[in-house]
DNA sequence: GGCCGCTGATTTTTT
DNA sequence: ATCAGCGGCC
């Protein structure tokens, strides 16, 4: 009878849990029930791994390994069975006396660690473990990435190797001015083996925890390689003196750490028995080796990933780490996640297309339940501009149809792809934003500051120090400073120790009172830090070092930045004061400095504004879009030139590919072009492999009118699908529409001629063209619409959007065909507006003209659109039709 | 110390 | 085409 209540209550129990996880399909669920042992999940793209991942945490915490079992901790009674059913069927808590029943070996959320590479999908992690299972529980698991838990793990133990736990943490920047010094001081030249190229050599060496001593030991292929090691071992000295890690340092230390002491190894591995690990397909070998590290001896890990998505390779991330995992770690379990949750079929067979032809993979085939879709729609454009021309009529098309501008993304393989489509953008007064770019906590004034509050918290740091004793100019020069170095190196003490005693030196004797005028202020930085809250500190940095008055006084002279500079440093204080708030009573100097330096753009891009994204593949990854447009999809492009060729190469390129196609739940917008503007040259390029390794029936073809007229004519070879015609250079520009979109917007736009003149690649100083705004942490910028960059003269008339017709006569064909002679279309001139004018814009629609606003021969013109509201566009550029003049 | 002009390089990037 | 970095000159 007893046993049969127990068996009773087992199976209700199963049931119970398994209707807490009840959204989730049979094989998410059989991640989240494998709680011990090894585990590997394959999830596909847009596969729900995120959603896995918080149930299996969540599962660890409530139930532990109670699923399935028959185990009890005590007689079942008749009321627990009762009670347990009630539960299931009104779909209601079991009560809570029923708890300790339900647990079986249930893990403390303070045992479980979860991995990941960016803050981002940490902190995604965090807010979603807080939103299944309470603030407290929720915030017990610690979750972070990779260098955020070593600077935690080092924080505690670094004097056990050797550095200061007030250790700084050296960011690319600091990275390249240790490696000049050291070329300096060995007397190494940078043409023959740029600076660039030795960090990188040391960046994979950390990678695959190659000490400088195996560096050095290593018989190197040439010159170069022993140099490379030389200048390894030379600056990782500087690094230890200055009491810093950089970057892979944070790893292959702890590494080293938790090798070498195998009591703080068994520390962690007690306290977090349970592991897992994000994105495992782009973890390095010291990556690998620390998650192993941490491993105890249970073997509790759990490492999600996509074979088909590693695409860092070139920064020291070895598939093989995912390849291999059921090898390294016996018993393996390992489940795939190929049901996908994002996209249409047709997105998702196509995207199955291109990753079949790689041989290096586990094998995986997603498939969904979301119906076909569109079909994947591909454009030939003539070139670049022509490629921006059609994704703008299309984001047109969709915006007319109740669309937002936030919800279509532009792709590229290369970030100089984003300046037609910026360009065009910009002109037409289209709202979007580049992700990428210079970040915030990188510019100049605010790299500055943050080196004057980072020498007060670790005055043995001669990087940062050099970095900020003449700026502003305080009459200490090169000369004056490599002195100091040498005292410092002399005695084993640091730079600052020698200018505190600078009247103890003869060799600085003329220097002595700019260097006493810096330890003055040193010191009155010091005491702002302890008597001061932490804003306030950064606010007098600011003031104390001379900072302000330097860059005020740059605003008076005429300075154009330095304005913009001023509002950094406010928004510096600012984004110390929202830290503060963030952290309370834990908030410190230390823990400021560690956040700016781990936390990166991306993480806190604002998806709120309705704006176009514009980023690179690689940034895309992790995101999804309603509308993708995946541009310059053309051999030597995407894949890259570089790339062609290695088979390695090639298939990383791949699988960025698949990335990018993955991205798009709704529809998928892939554009070639046939001609293209590189590097100041303009090439011809063939469609890429990719886009022919895509099934037919998955996707639908446009070409740009222009090269149908031109095929028309018996001409040209076509693009996709067939030969290109090599080096058969187009200067011929024929009539065109408006691309498949075309809707009678008058005949303004139908004909072509016009020329783009040069002057308008200039306006976007400062990146900033109207409409456009950069992602960056913290700064302010935002708005788009406002129209502050005058521009020159115009006469681009009616030709909106196409080409630059040549100044110069075109290149000579080089085939030997010859390029038929331009026809004469008539420009219709510039165009004016007044107020009370209907229009109709390319993308906005229709719209009544506010104010017009006349701006070295053309016109800002503010219009007040049916459906988007007011926005501003430069009147020649935009791609606006008069359609009637008010009275 | 600051400005001018030349040279060369220019896949991808988080932390 | 564009831009950063460097060397030379005032």
């Amino acid at each position: 009878m007893a046993t049969d209540l127990a068996q009773q209550f087992c199976a209700l129990r199963d049931t119970y849990i398994e209707k807490q996880f009840g959204r989730l399909n049979d094989m998410q669920r059989e991640a989240v029930f494998t709680t011990n042992g090894p585990l590997l999940i394959l999830a596909g793209a847009g596969s729900g791994k995120t959603t896995v991942l918080v149930n299996r945490i969540a599962n660890l915490i409530r139930f532990g390994s109670a699923h399935g079992s028959r185990w009890t901790p005590r007689e079942v009674t008749e009321d627990d069975v009762k009670a347990l059913r009630t539960a299931i069927m009104t779909g209601t808590d079991a009560p809570s006396w029923l708890d300790g029943m339900l647990r079986k070996d249930a893990v403390r959320s303070w045992n479980v660690m979860a991995i990941t590479f960016t803050n981002k999908a940490a902190g995604e992690l965090k807010e979603r473990l807080r939103r299944m299972l309470g603030g407290e529980e929720g915030d017990e698991v610690f979750a972070s990435t990779f260098h955020s838990a070593c600077v935690r793990i080092l924080r505690r133990w670094a004097e056990e190797i050797g550095y200061p736990r007030s250790f700084t943490i050296y960011d690319s920047d600091d990275s390249q001015r240790v490696m000049k010094a050291v070329y300096k001081e060995l007397s190494v030249d940078d043409k023959f083996f740029p600076v660039k190229s030795a960090i990188n050599q040391m960046s994979r060496w950390k990678d695959q925890l190659i000490s400088p001593a195996e560096a050095l030991k290593t018989p190197a292929r040439d010159t170069k390689g022993a140099l490379a090691a030389k200048v390894y071992a030379a600056y990782e000295k500087k690094l230890k003196e200055a009491g810093a890690f950089d970057f892979d340092d944070l790893i292959y230390q702890t590494v080293i750490l938790l090798s070498e002491h195998e009591d703080v190894r068994e520390f962690y591995q007690n306290k977090y028995k349970y592991l897992l690990v994000d994105e495992y397909q782009d973890t390095s070998v010291a990556q690998f080796r620390l998650v192993s590290l941490l491993t105890g001896p249970e073997k509790n890990i759990c490492v999600v990933g996509d074979d088909d998505q590693s695409i860092y390779r070139f920064r020291g991330a070895t598939i093989e780490n995912i390849l291999n995992f059921e090898r390294i770690y016996k018993g393996t379990r390992t489940i795939r996640l190929e049901q996908n949750y994002r996209s249409t079929s047709n997105i998702l067979n196509a995207a199955n297309c291109v990753i079949q032809h790689n041989t290096e993979r586990k094998g995986k085939t997603l498939w969904t339940k979301n119906g076909e879709g569109d079909k994947v729609q591909v454009y030939t454009a003539e070139n670049e501009q022509d490629e921006a021309s059609h994704i703008a009529d299309v984001i047109g098309q969709h915006l007319k149809e109740g669309g937002h501008l936030a919800d279509h993304a532009i792709l590229y393989r290369m970030n100089a792809q984003s300046a037609p489509i910026e360009s065009y953008f910009t002109r037409a007064g289209i709202p979007h934003k580049i992700v990428g770019g210079q970040r915030f906590n990188d510019r100049k004034e605010v790299k500055d500051i943050h080196s004057y509050m980072s020498i007060v918290a670790n005055p043995r740091d001669d990087v940062r120090l050099r970095r900020i004793i003449n700026e502003p100019a305080r009459k200490i020069g090169a000369t004056t400073i490599e002195v100091i170095a040498d005292l410092a190196a002399q005695q084993g003490i640091s730079m600052l120790d020698v200018i505190s005693h600078a009247d103890q030196y003869a060799k600085l004797s003329r220097a002595i009172a700019p260097l006493f005028k810096f330890w003055d202020i040193y010191q009155k930085l010091q005491e702002s830090l302890e008597t001061k809250t932490l804003d306030e500190f950064a606010s007098d940095v600011i003031e104390i070092t001379g900072y302000r008055a330097m860059l005020e006084a740059d605003a008076a002279k005429g300075h154009e930045d330095a304005a913009d500079r001023l509002q950094n440093l406010g928004q510096l204080v600012n984004n110390v004061k929202s830290y503060c708030d963030q952290h309370g009573e834990e908030a410190s100097l230390e823990g400021y400095l560690e956040d700016i330096a781990l936390i990166s753009d991306i993480d806190s891009y604002n998806e709120s504004a309705d704006q176009v994204v514009l980023m690179t593949i690689h940034s895309a990854k992790g995101l999804e879009f309603p509308y993708v447009f995946l541009i310059g999809m053309e051999e030597g492009v995407f894949p890259s030139e570089m790339s062609k060729y290695s088979e390695a190469d090639l298939e990383e390129e791949r699988r960025l590919a698949y990335v990018g196609i993955t991205r798009a739940k709704k529809e998928l917008y892939i554009s070639n072009s046939v001609t293209r503007m590189l590097y100041g040259r303009t090439q011809r390029n063939e469609p890429s492999r990719f886009l022919r390794e895509i099934e037919p029936e998955y996707i639908e073809e446009t070409r740009s009118p222009v090269l149908e007229q031109r095929s028309r004519l018996g001409g040209w070879g076509s693009g996709y699908g067939s030969d290109t015609v090599p080096g058969g250079a187009s200067g011929y520009s024929g009539p065109s529409g408006w691309g498949r979109a075309a809707s009678g917007y008058g005949s303004g736009y139908g004909s072509r001629s016009g020329y783009l003149n040069k002057e308008y690649n200039a306006p976007m100083s400062n990146n900033r063209g109207f409409g456009s705004d950069y992602a960056g942490r913290g700064s302010a910028s935002s708005g788009h619409g406002g129209c502050d960059s005058g521009s020159g003269s115009s006469g681009f008339g009616s030709g909106y959007g196409r080409p630059a017709a040549p100044k110069a006569p075109v290149r000579p064909a080089g085939g030997g065909v010859t390029s038929s002679p331009r026809p004469a279309a008539a420009s219709t001139g510039p165009k004016h507006y007044e107020p009370g004018d209907i229009v109709e814009h390319k993308v906005f629609g229709r719209g009544k003209v506010l104010k017009v606003k006349p701006a070295a021969g053309d016109q800002i013109v503010e219009i007040s659109f049916e459906k988007v509201g007011v926005k501003k566009t430069m009147a020649n550029f935009a791609p606006l039709v008069k359609i009637t003049t008010e009275e």
